[in-house]
RNA sequence: GGCGGCGUGGCCGAGUGGUUAGGCAGGGGCCUGCAAAGCCCCGUACUCCGGUUCGAAUCCGGACGCCGCCUCCA
């Protein structure tokens, strides 16, 4: 039983799937307007993690992650670089798939876009307008937020409460100032769409009510986000499915914020800024690393020096994988690996599957990981190689069920280099250590960190 | 003003009414020709002030500090 906090109840829930074996999930995508930041990578890493928790499981996941290709920054940044919105949301949608395959985010089951549901979105809306809950102004139409009596729900507060705290707004045909625009006319220049309100384009909070109901149905699952999502923009998808009296989704669930420290994110010194500048400079584990070792729902602190010590706690994973000659798992595959769980490993897979049940407890489950990790060395130094080799590869597999691969990263070495390393062998051999010594340097030269096993010298990229 | 969250050992970051989180860094030891990797041992932390309790870092109240939402930010 899988039990997740449901930003709606305020509660831990159990996740009930509307069909039994299956679960649709919604996860709220990026709007494609600029490099993704690292934002960004958390909200995907933690629902993709979740994604492969649930398929672990045993559940055949329908995963539906949008993207927002038309926007107010996306034609705000066409304008100012004097080129095609089309053009700015399909450079920087590129950028999303490239950051998210490096990230090792499996491609959603569907990734519908705006632009591709405008005509369902008109529909929508000129049904919420002939249901009276929502009306025109000159500049669109609004969805007028009193027509629901529970709006609120998400943000944890009743319409008046927020209201009293809404800012003042310049635009005084809006009944509240919660009310929202469900459709924008279209001002000189920009890109429109024809519909009974006039030429427009539709606002941000419609296109996830129409694509999560037409590709998961009513009723679905889970719906996920960031916590900045949880409102408006969730409680504004909710508004427009309540007011049409369609089931939505039965379960909220929303990620924390990623922290930089006191200070701001700045691409000066040390700060990362884009997901992109991290990826460049860092292995894209370590920042998957560094999100199970925080609660998907608490901050996370992303510096130069906490992406560094997760980077060398990877190193540690991938000790492991090399001594034991671990499989790579993990890949874009969420294919369940099979294995036969016995004694310790078995120990081991019921503890993490606990903690990952119990709404998503990554980091208590990577600390169980890292103390078998331990146990395993251990186990091999006492010459119980079976029971060693069994937990490793369980640690490898239950970390592969959070997306996390653990490398074996020997790699094939140039003629020259394992010329350099059978002369050390047979200068080892004659307990000449000063030639040994010499060759480790001239190793170390070519880039190579040396280790000397029971089979001799080993060499590996640091 | 309203609502919500947070303050843990050098750093990150869990958890919990009384028994070791974990990682990284650091110290000591073992192993090793020396290293690397690995193993063993070590820190005895929980913003402050009250209260409840046999016992609180964990519950309650207050103070201080920090943060988020109430603006189409993941």
């Amino acid at each position: 039983m899988i039990r997740l906090y449901d930003s709606a109840t305020g509660e831990v829930r159990e996740v009930r799937p509307r069909d039994p074996g299956r679960l649709a999930m919604y996860v709220c995508g990026p709007t494609v307007y600029d490099l993704p930041h690292l934002g960004h990578g958390r909200f995907a890493l933690v629902w993709d993690v979740a994604r492969r928790w649930f398929t672990f499981r045993g559940l055949v996941v329908d995963y539906v992650s949008n993207v927002t290709d038309i926007d107010d920054k996306i034609i705000a940044r066409a304008a100012r670089e004097a080129t095609s919105e089309h053009e700015v949301a399909a450079t920087y949608e590129d950028e999303w798939w490239r950051a998210l395959a490096r990230l090792g985010v499996a491609a959603p089951t569907h990734a519908p876009h705006a632009t591709h549901y405008v005509e369902s979105m008109v529909t929508l809306i000129g049904e919420l307008v002939a249901r009276d809950v929502a009306y025109r102004t000159g500049d669109g139409v609004y969805f007028d937020v009193a027509c629901v009596p529970d709006y609120g729900l998400l943000a944890g507060q009743p319409l008046d409460s927020l209201r009293a705290g809404a800012r003042v707004e310049a635009n005084e045909e809006k009944r509240s100032v919660l009310d929202f625009a469900l459709w924008k006319a279209a001002k000189p220049g920009e890109p429109h769409w024809a519909s009974p309100f006039g030429e427009g384009r539709p606002g941000w909070h419609t296109e996830c009510v129409v694509m999560s109901l037409d590709l998961l149905g009513e009723g679905f699952d889970l719906h996920c986000g960031g916590l900045d999502l949880k409102f408006p923009h969730h409680e504004n998808e909710r508004a427009q499915a309540a007011a049409l009296g369609r089931p939505f989704a039965r379960h909220w669930a929303h990620n924390g914020w990623v922290m930089v420290g006191e200070q701001k994110m700045s691409k000066s010194l040390d700060n990362f800024t884009t997901l992109t500048d991290l990826l460049a400079r860092t292995d894209p584990r370590a920042y998957r690393l560094l999100v199970l070792r925080a609660h998907y729902r608490s901050p996370v602190e992303v510096t130069a020096a906490t992406i560094a010590d997760a980077t060398r706690a990877l190193e540690r994973l991938d000790a492991l994988a090399r001594r034991f000659a671990l499989p790579r798992l993990a890949g874009a595959s969420l294919v369940r690996d099979e294995v036969e769980w016995r004694g310790e490993a078995a120990a081991l897979a019921a503890a993490v599957g606990t903690h990952l049940d119990d709404d998503l407890n990554t980091p208590v489950a990577v600390a169980a990981l890292f103390e078998a990790v331990t146990r395993t060395h251990a186990l091999a130094d006492e010459g119980r190689a079976d029971e060693a080799g069994q937990l490793a590869l369980a640690v490898a597999v239950l970390f592969g069920a959070m997306g996390l691969a653990l490398e074996d990263r020997r790699e094939e070495i140039d003629a020259h280099s394992a010329e350099l390393v059978a002369r050390r062998d047979a200068a080892r051999a004659a307990r000449d250590w000063a030639r040994a010594d010499e060759l480790r340097d001239q190793l170390g030269a070519q880039g190579w960190l040396v280790e000397d096993g029971p089979a001799g010298t080993v060499v590996r990229r640091p």
